[in-house]
DNA sequence: TTAATAACCTACTAGCCCGATAGGGTATTA
DNA sequence: TAATACCCTATCGGGCTAGTAGGTTATTAA
């Protein structure tokens, strides 16, 4: 299941992406329109932020802006900051692999080479699509 | 992320699908097989069973047995029934949809439509995955 | 008939994480 | 200099996960 954190944090990208021009958007205006609370998304894009998405600018006309293009910025990368891995099991995963502590074995494991098809088919999907495309479901 | 019981239930179906012909296998012989807590494993073939995958046999000698044939069962029907959803996201679950008390209309969201090419991808695999694939894996 | 076996059932719990909320501090701008 | 908006820390209720505990019931073998 995906994270509230994550689904707020996704459409407030999408929000900044779609936004003309470059000047920055202020939490309470993303919070308003997109029904979040506004103290939560604020941890949000603060991490964002620190994960290198989106720069700030502080007091009167600041906001949130995107440091990136919208189609340099693949699902995977804002995905894996906000909700961690996107395998359903840790020993499957590329960038927070974890051993299990049952199975003597990943090769005899039999839901390890299921999950390494789920992994690899949803990476697909995820690294395909990119903020732009989001951005722009959202205007039609 | 998959959730032990889930893990564990397909490890246990797995193990009984590889049995040598049909004869009941006993919790406390599969629990030690695959380093499971055998009364957690209990409650877990214990829903198995209800739910239509496992017959049971009580008394000595007794144990679980695969009903079907493990070329019939889909990991997709084996995951709806121990994990639930396999939508990353209720409001585009087929089996357990559920509207978003946030998102004025699903058209429009950026989420929506990224999360039905993830769950349509995943849905892919998990069907194409019987059993007998899992089984025949853990024999190599 | 009895004892052993193994499934079945109910209840409880420690610990963790999610989704916030509260209350300020700090930098920037008009 | 006052307003604005980001930044930071701390806290917390509720729900879920992964068990544990303790017993009941049905079946089988001796």
């Amino acid at each position: 299941m995906l994270s509230k954190k994550t689904k707020y944090g996704i459409k407030a990208l999408a929000f900044i992406a779609k936004q003309p021009g470059k000047k920055p958007v202020q939490t309470s205006e993303i919070a308003r329109s997109e029904n979040i609370s506004q103290k939560f998304l604020e941890s949000i894009l603060l991490e964002l932020r620190k994960s290198g998405f989106l720069g700030a600018k502080k007091g009167k006309g600041g906001g949130y802006y995107l440091i990136k293009e919208p189609e340099e910025i693949k699902m995977t990368a804002v995905i894996r900051v906000l909700e961690g891995p996107i395998a359903m099991v840790p020993c499957v995963s590329l960038n927070y692999y974890e051993k299990c502590d049952d199975c003597p074995s990943e090769e005899t494991c039999s839901v390890h080479s299921l999950m390494i098809q789920v992994r690899d088919s949803t990476l697909k999907v995820l690294g395909e699509n990119t903020l732009a495309d989001l951005a722009v479901k959202e205007q039609e």
